[in-house]
DNA sequence: TCCTCTATAGGT
DNA sequence: CCTATAGAGGAA
């Protein structure tokens, strides 16, 4: 290959296949991993230099890099991270980079603080508003304009008018770090002797190799303040940490703990931050101003230079896999990353992955059990409830027993938890009179009663109706039913059987982040007596009073089938249970479920969750299902299903043969329609250790193309089995 | 014939 | 991803 170091390879961000070659201008100096912006087209776009140009072509249309943005480069390891990235999830990495490069103003400088500072001259006239601006500033120290006025209480014009008689003059100060940097040596936390030995094993990891820890405790079990002294000891040998949790767990109550350890806020990383905010922590992140992040799973994507420490809190938590855009799971591109920077990973749970489970049992990561004496006081006592015969009358949704366990409670002046994973009033609205069912127009699911805000709502596409009145069918009066229990349903029988309880309801639906972290702050703080949630208040909140829990409709997805849904019941049910009792008091927990034999319930009741692993593990390992194995996902849709079904077929029949690899389908997806796309699901299996994600590729480079409104959709390691 | 809308290829 | 453009269909 031709020497040119005057031609470079830029992989801009943006789905193309590969990197596009561009001329470096006389002057500039770029290496692999600066940014630039080159032109594309009509327009000027983000990309990074990928190294030397990989086609020799002599293109006559070669043109210049535009600009090269005056801030650090990417490191390596996050350069394989994109790549790696790509190759696995068959994303084009340019749209892997666009992940990195989310924070398009986070590049240009940082937009400088007015200040002022006394230049000694007085004033000819002075006021008494002046008077106080040059009070102030008897400092002699330069004053942001903010502060100033919030110190002086004056206008901004009385500050102008100073300067114009030059009294004072006007300096350009480099803004302030978006945060302070943490201080691993703040409030060292006292652990008790199994958290010691739980960090023990954690820092006995190597600090400059890949390493990876399960973190398995009970709910409540001290499982932060463990990671906390690992993250502690991360800042301390000089390396970044990253704290990644589900976005709905990031809390007020988790940032106000890592202040109190660290004695500085963190810096966040989550869907509403302001585009300024991004910006600061992704250059802090960047320039390394930033040591410690905590954020939501597309933090994993931030430009850290040295990562010595990720952090996966709750990471079972399917909040993890990202469905939209590229599809990756935050937990196994974590332990990538990790890898690529030779850092260590925490993997936090109550209740593991199974792969996770599987990874610890067989040594891959090291099994950090943190038992203690709360532990035990904490795990609730639980009970199912057999709907099938101590279900409660008709109409109503709350079994005898679990409600005389509530009203115990109360009076106790404890708090008690009433949980159904469903949004809205009911489930389904059914003319009586003709048997209709109300569904949503676009996608191949029942239009959800929203009784509160008066509609019918589709939870796929967010269509919605106002509640009918009449049959839209047969046009019958009085003869539509809510069937079913949601939330507000539960909230409603609440109300008549608890009349005098404080009552809460917590859905996501109900309000904005900022309003429901609020909401959980004033629950912790004793205000309210009964709860009425969704799945919101399974996640990592500590209300300190509650003692019993209802689970509602404890089957949750098990009837569907899918493999996978026991596992899921059973975290949800545990995190759920956890809830109740804390420390000293050993809580109740009521499942109702109309399959109490179940091994899900029989391992729920009798707290025995290594059975659960063991018949799960087993029942994997038989189906040759993860982490036995590979599954990929295909997604055909189209604007006819006649037409996606066809494809779907077409593509099967396309499919190379390979050893040890199993297809099935081409079957309606679980959602078969969703807003007026049907969409046709096609599965591929294999052993462990094929490449699935290559024959995918190989797959797909060789079937016909796709045209029209088809659409291929690839998911490798889909979170659902069927 | 010209205009508007939509689907699609191509970007170095 | 975004945009220019080709091609289809409609009105004059």
């Amino acid at each position: 290959m031709e020497d040119r170091p005057d031609i470079v390879a830029v992989m801009v961000g943006i789905a193309v296949e590969g990197p596009y070659s561009y001329r470096v201008p006389p002057g500039m100096a770029v290496a692999r991993g600066s940014i630039v912006a080159v032109p594309l087209g009509p327009r000027l776009i983000q990309g990074v230099v990928w190294g030397p140009p990989k086609d020799v072509v002599a293109h006559s249309r070669l043109r210049d890099i535009a600009h090269a943005y005056d801030v650090p480069q990417l490191s390596e390891e996050l350069l394989k991270l994109v790549e790696w990235v790509a190759k696995y999830t068959l994303a084009a990495p340019g749209q892997v980079l666009r992940a990195v490069l989310r924070s398009t103003e986070a590049l240009d400088a940082p937009k400088p603080v007015v200040a002022y500072r006394r230049t000694g001259r007085e004033p000819e006239k002075l006021t008494p508003a002046r008077l106080r601006v040059l009070d102030a500033l008897m400092d002699d120290l330069a004053w942001p304009k903010s502060a100033l006025i919030g110190a002086t209480g004056v206008s901004p014009s009385v500050i102008d008018g100073l300067e114009r008689a030059g009294a004072v003059e006007k300096l350009e100060m480099p803004p302030p770090p978006v945060v302070l940097p943490p201080d691993p040596d703040t409030d060292i936390a006292t652990l008790s002797e199994a958290q010691q030995q739980a960090l023990a094993q954690i820092t006995a990891l190597d600090p400059h190799q890949f390493g990876v820890a399960l973190l398995d405790g009970v709910t409540g079990g001290g499982k932060t303040e463990v990671f906390f002294e690992a993250v502690a000891d991360t800042l301390r040998a000089g390396r970044q940490a990253l704290i990644l949790l589900p976005e709905i767990a990031l809390t007020n109550t988790f940032i106000s703990r890592f202040t109190k350890r660290f004695g500085t806020k963190p810096a966040e990383w989550h869907s509403d931050m302001t585009p300024l905010q991004r910006a600061r922590v992704w250059r802090g992140v960047l320039d390394g101003t930033v040591r410690a992040v905590v954020g939501a799973r597309s933090a994993l994507f931030l430009p850290f230079r040295e990562l010595g420490m990720l952090v996966l809190d709750e990471e079972h938590d399917g909040a993890y896999k990202q469905a939209d855009g590229i599809t990756y799971h935050a937990r196994d591109m974590a332990v990538v990353r990790a890898h690529l920077s030779n850092a260590r990973v925490i993997l936090s749970s109550a209740t593991p992955s199974v792969e996770t489970r599987n990874n610890a049992n067989v040594g891959r990561y090291a099994h950090v059990l943190l038992t203690s004496r709360f532990a035990e006081a904490s795990m609730p006592n639980i009970t199912a409830i057999d709907m099938r015969i101590d279900g409660p009358e008709k109409g109503q949704w709350i079994a005898p027993l679990l409600a005389r366990e509530v009203f115990a409670a109360l009076d106790r002046g404890e708090q008690a938890l009433l949980f159904l994973n469903r949004r809205g009033y009911a489930p389904l609205t059914l003319c009586k009179s003709c048997g209709h069912q109300y569904q949503c127009p676009d996608c191949s699911a029942w239009m959800v009663e929203h009784r509160f805000r008066g509609v019918l709502m589709c939870h796929h596409c967010g269509h919605e109706v106002r509640t009918p009145k009449v049959c839209e069918k047969c046009g019958d009066t009085e003869s539509l039913t809510a069937v079913g229990p949601g939330i507000e349903r539960i909230a409603e029988e609440a109300a008549a059987r608890f009349p005098d309880a404080k009552r809460v309801i917590l859905s996501s639906d109900m309000g904005s982040n900022a309003q429901l972290r609020e909401r959980f702050s004033e629950i912790e703080r004793g205000e309210f007596d009964l709860i009425i949630g969704t799945q919101l208040v399974s996640k990592g909140h500590h209300f300190e009073k509650l003692s019993v829990v209802g689970v509602l409709d404890a089957d949750l997805g098990l009837a569907h089938g899918d493999p996978r849904a026991a596992e899921k019941t059973f975290q949800i049910l545990t995190q759920v249970a956890g809830r109740a009792g804390r420390a000293s008091k050993t809580g109740k927990a009521f499942l109702q479920t109309y399959h109490p034999d179940h091994a899900v319930m029989k391992a729920m009741v009798s707290g025995d969750r290594e059975a659960f692993y063991a018949h799960e593990l087993m029942a994997r390992e038989a189906g040759g299902l993860p982490p036995f194995g590979r599954l990929a996902a295909l997604i055909v849709s189209a604007n006819e299903h006649d037409a996606a079904m066809n494809f779907a077929k077409k593509l099967l029949s396309a499919a190379p043969m390979a050893d040890g690899v199993r297809l099935f389908g081409p079957a309606d997806a679980p959602v078969a329609m969703v807003r007026g796309r049907h969409r046709v699901r096609l599965l591929a299996q294999s052993g462990k250790d094929f490449d699935l994600s290559g024959y995918v590729r190989f797959w797909l480079g060789s079937a016909e193309k796709v045209t029209g409104n088809l659409r291929v959709q690839v998911d490798i390691d889909p979170m659902s089995f069927m």
